[in-house]
DNA sequence: TGCTGCAATGTAAACCTTTACATGAAAAAA
DNA sequence: TTTTTTCATGTAAAGGTTTACATTGCAGCA
């Protein structure tokens, strides 16, 4: 037995032909005689001959990997999107690789290499910033769809949710409680769609004509613990909301945590919203009223995106915004009479 | 401009080399004059070059990626092992790929192809059961090195976590605070690593003589859900137990939720245990107290494991067991005298 | 000066495919 | 029967590398 993989070239001697008929009868059935395919096929069968796809890639100067970035594949929305890019992939002939960059610009270099070896033939970026440091790169661009933000370079198409819709509904549900002190506890640095969020609250805000007196906005990071840090900074003033609007789960469940902590009962005393609708929102005590955002979706049309973009059709669109819903669950409840 | 990606033959156009120097130039620097090396690097500069990694493996018959098989992105767990993982595999000159399977034997089989062209040259796989249907393919294995469980196929080495010696600390602390009628919540089908944690359980109540009759075992998936169904069966018994030892941080959070529900007050009324230390559980209401895997180190000994193999050097070690650490939260307290 | 040996570089083959073009045989048309 | 067309298959080049081997030029030595 050979111990390295079978080549077409074995395949060929086996069913007594030449490497091109095994070659077309792979790729096109129908241009070679029957029965030299049947015989092609045993052979391959004998052999357990796989093309090797890097010989095929360097040849056809394209392969049909689709490459994945992301900057932190434990964010809790990361895995069910991801699962609706490698449905819609597969479905089309393509396969899925995952580079994770950790946010590191170095990191997201290496991944580049893989178009100009043809390793992959288009990219789905998992952030606004492109991982590869200076923008030099840019005009050398793979085919590439963005993913949650725009891709800062333009034209390149991206899905995403729409935050001030998302983050309108939230405030809306707020406000028809009856909630007038409404803080919304965000972060606008690092992710654009975090700033659209924060926009969409204080549009609620505004066209119920909410004073800007009564509004409080506190930085954070979105994470858990800066939503906790929040809260502790809050009860330093003298004067408090009745709701927090979270700019997303993780800072929402920080929140519920440390008024937990305090001896304050959600939603008695104060309601909590946040976005996303992460596994865990429905999980927590009390279960967290957020926006839901459609995961599977996002990725079926990112990738829906990309593959035209492959095809060189022009794309249909450059901007997708999917509509998030309410999901009303048991921390929000009117504000406490005092 | 030229729109296709530069080759070595620009840049040994431009340098007024040959294209063997240009190659040498990159890789053999010591056997290329000075002044050469110099025209080399600038021509390099200048085309923006950079090699072909697929022709590249073509002629070498090898790669420099590493494929790290999951069954599931989004655990927990998988994050930060994959950090490990990464950090290790770079610092050798490895690039790292992640394949995401949904534990679906086709898609294994798909990834399994990067291997017959060298487009990766070792494995990490999340499972103990190969992803690739059929054993036969297992005469041609790449270099693997198994995470969490042995891979079900001689020889290939893995390293995991002791989970008797965890479970084991858990029961300990449980019967130190004066528990004697244990439930354990757990899972023995899909996961060899669940169900060595039902025996450490065993093993610890067997040394402190407590009596089969009091011991309780519950079957579930792993899941929030099947946690939380566990305590709904439990309560249609006669007899409940003080304490709820639990497979992992999941089921243990939904043994909680179950509780709560009830109106029972978590350590007061009940004890509950879990094991992974999950970045979830020291966020729960109340904390929980769990067995800590070194989620890091794991990630890091595999790779290691892994580039022994790859480098053909005897691996040193076989099966590679970490110590697992008891994290004490406030899950746990004294049984409630009746 | 004439050799030997070494350092630096070049030439060409090989890795495994795909496919344009060439070839040959059989079927169709004359 | 001869000519044309069609169909099935083969030959060889190309894609971008690496590297064994060949070549060249020059320093060191007798």
């Amino acid at each position: 037995m050979s111990n390295s993989p079978a080549t077409i070239e074995d395949v060929a001697r086996i069913a007594e032909v030449s490497i091109a008929t095994v070659s077309r009868a792979i790729h096109l059935p129908e241009k070679v005689a029957q029965s030299t395919r049947l015989k092609v096929n045993q052979a391959i069968a004998i052999t357990g001959y796989t093309p090797n796809a890097m010989a095929r890639s360097l040849r056809l100067g394209k392969s049909n990997m689709i490459l994945v970035v992301a900057p932190d594949i434990g964010d809790p929305n990361f895995s069910s999107i991801l699962v609706g890019l490698e449905n819609e992939a597969r479905a089309h002939g393509y396969g899925v690789l995952i580079g994770h960059t950790q946010n590191d610009a170095q990191r997201g270099m290496e991944y580049l290499k893989f178009f100009s070896s043809n390793q992959a033939a288009g990219m789905i970026l998992f952030t606004g910033i492109l991982p590869f440091g200076h923008q030099s790169m840019t005009a050398r661009l793979p085919p590439t769809v963005g993913v949650f933000e725009p891709v800062f370079n333009g034209g390149i198409p991206y899905v995403g949710v729409d935050d001030l819709e998302g983050a309108r509904k939230a405030v809306e549900l707020l406000i028809a409680e009856g909630h007038r002190k409404i803080a919304f506890i965000g972060e606008n640095r690092s992710r654009l769609a975090y700033a659209r969020r924060r926009l969409g609250c204080e549009a609620g805000l505004d066209a119920a004509g909410i004073p800007a007196a009564s509004r409080i906005v506190m930085d954070g990071d979105g994470t858990i613990e800066s939503g906790r840090l929040a809260v502790d900074q809050l009860f330093l003033r003298d004067t408090l909301p009745t709701a927090f609007m979270c700019v997303n789960d993780q800072t929402a469940i920080g929140v519920m945590l440390g008024l937990t902590a305090r001896g304050y009962d959600v939603p008695r005393d104060f309601s909590v919203t946040g976005f996303d609708d992460v596994p865990q929102a429905s999980f927590m005590q009390p279960s967290l009223t957020t926006i839901r955002q459609p995961r599977g979706l996002i990725g079926k049309h990112a990738m829906t995106l990309l593959l035209q973009l492959l095809s060189d059709t022009e794309p249909t669109e450059t901007e997708i915004l999917l509509r998030p819903d309410l999901v009303v669950r048991n921390s929000v409840g009117p504000p406490p009479r005092r």
